[in-house]
DNA sequence: CGGCAAATTGACTCCACTCAAAGGAGGTGG
DNA sequence: CCACCTCCTTTGAGTGGAGTCAATTTGCCG
């Protein structure tokens, strides 16, 4: 298991953020996260319901399964990815998130975090009190706009990797996703650095650690990719997408 | 490739829904439809933005893939299966619907409908505007809590549907959900009809239509269901239970 | 009754998993 | 600084669950 000590709640961060460091105008985000679109007014006004917590390491968490649901966290710097543990106490993995990328959503419904997550880098979040978003969302319909599109893309985004795939599909749609994601943040969609193992890759996308390593040995045999530990190049990205053979969007 | 003569956009339904009939305070699906918590005056103004549409017969599309996304919709009476059609020119079925589940809302971030969606029995629905759905939502908390508790249960539904799962327990699963949907919509849990075909079934789980009969076969011999066609019995409750070992939601 | 699609059943195949073992990489303590 | 430990990753060999192919049965509807 992961270490519990590490275990740090959202009450905490309140006491730790410094809100006066908090600027969403002047954050290199900027329309990747979720005041895109708001007016400059806006975003002042958003700005003051936004806590920035301190850095966490890799190996802790952010949120625990079971905790009670009070607020969602913008990636700031670094990575996450959010799991659950199952009947067998085996952990599966259900996503990976970026910079910029809202965390917690899928926790609305049940009123508890029904998954946890944890920093695999050293990272940062900017985390919100749902209910003040939800209020603020009232009074402006950009933002009440911008969470139904990012909680409709997860949607999609899980319709799609639910799909029959093969082992070499899956990895190969995953690649692609964090090349896009990447390229977005304006760093190369060509070379990367896979923040996850092979075994939490696997888990994520239902396949064995074996069959990770076999799969990405594979691509790199035939040319597609050069893999390096955890330093990916993509050498030939239409390929890539031919195997994956992704449906359009 | 299904009678796409029988065709029908949102558009024609506009025109043949007889807004007079909209009564959602005397709606029979009550608490569980959209407008469940908001108060009768509320409910009052809900219904204005309700479209009641003919019924459609089984075959009958209510959405495209591609369609424009203007509306989303409530199913009134009936069953509905929403599918994509892949690269291969497969079909995958993402979901069925049932009354009072609310249909294209993974629509909303592409601004198109990824997915088409078809009646699979004589149905019927409530359509409504998202514009002004997203509108009145601003002024209605309630409204607005009950649409982000909606989508945030499809993520989590997805999440589980999307994890490894065998044969067996995915069939288990689909089973007891529907078991638990019809009993909260006053039916039996023991006892109900599969609107669906073992394809859509097999689509749906992401199994082989074969499979879905020798599992179907396999848990008829063992004692827990009784299936015949599309009458199905469940005999024990528990023991399907033990066979999904569903996690704690 | 005849024609057709859906569903079932059986035989065989194959992809990904499991089991097993051999490398690395990184961290810790003597 | 090196020995040692541990975890991660890779690679090989064999197995099994679900898919494919094929044949048959069942039910439906004109």
């Amino acid at each position: 298991m992961e270490c519990s000590a590490a275990n740090i709640n959202i009450r905490e961060f309140r006491r730790d953020a410094s809100r006066s460091q908090v600027a969403c105008s002047r954050c290199s985000l900027g329309e990747l996260c979720l005041p895109r679109g708001l007016d400059p007014d806006e975003v002042q006004r958003f700005e003051k319901i936004v806590n920035r917590s301190r850095p966490l390491r890799a190996g802790e968490h952010l949120f625990r399964a079971g905790d009670e649901f009070r607020s969602v966290a913008s990636v700031r710097t670094g990575c996450f990815k959010s799991y659950v543990v199952d009947a067998e106490g085996q952990e599966q993995v259900l996503g990976f998130h970026l910079p910029g990328e809202i965390i917690g959503l899928d926790a609305i419904h049940s009123c508890r975090h029904t998954a946890s997550v944890v920093a695999l880098d050293t990272s940062a979040v900017c985390t919100l009190s749902f209910e003040s978003v939800t209020q603020m969302a009232r009074s402006m319909p950009e933002l009440q706009a911008e969470l139904f599109r990012i909680m409709s893309a997860r949607i999609s985004e899980l319709e799609t990797i639910a799909g029959d795939l093969s082992a070499d599909e899956r990895i190969a749609m995953f690649l692609l996703s964090l090349s896009d994601r990447f390229s977005r943040r304006g760093y190369s969609e060509h070379e990367f650095i896979l923040a996850m193992s092979r075994r939490d890759i696997a888990s994520f996308l239902r396949l064995a650690t074996e069959t990770v390593s076999r799969v990405l040995a594979r691509l790199q045999k035939s040319g597609l990719l050069k893999v390096d530990r955890k330093q990916v190049r993509i050498r030939d990205l239409d390929a890539l997408r031919e195997v994956a053979r992704q449906q359009a969007a």
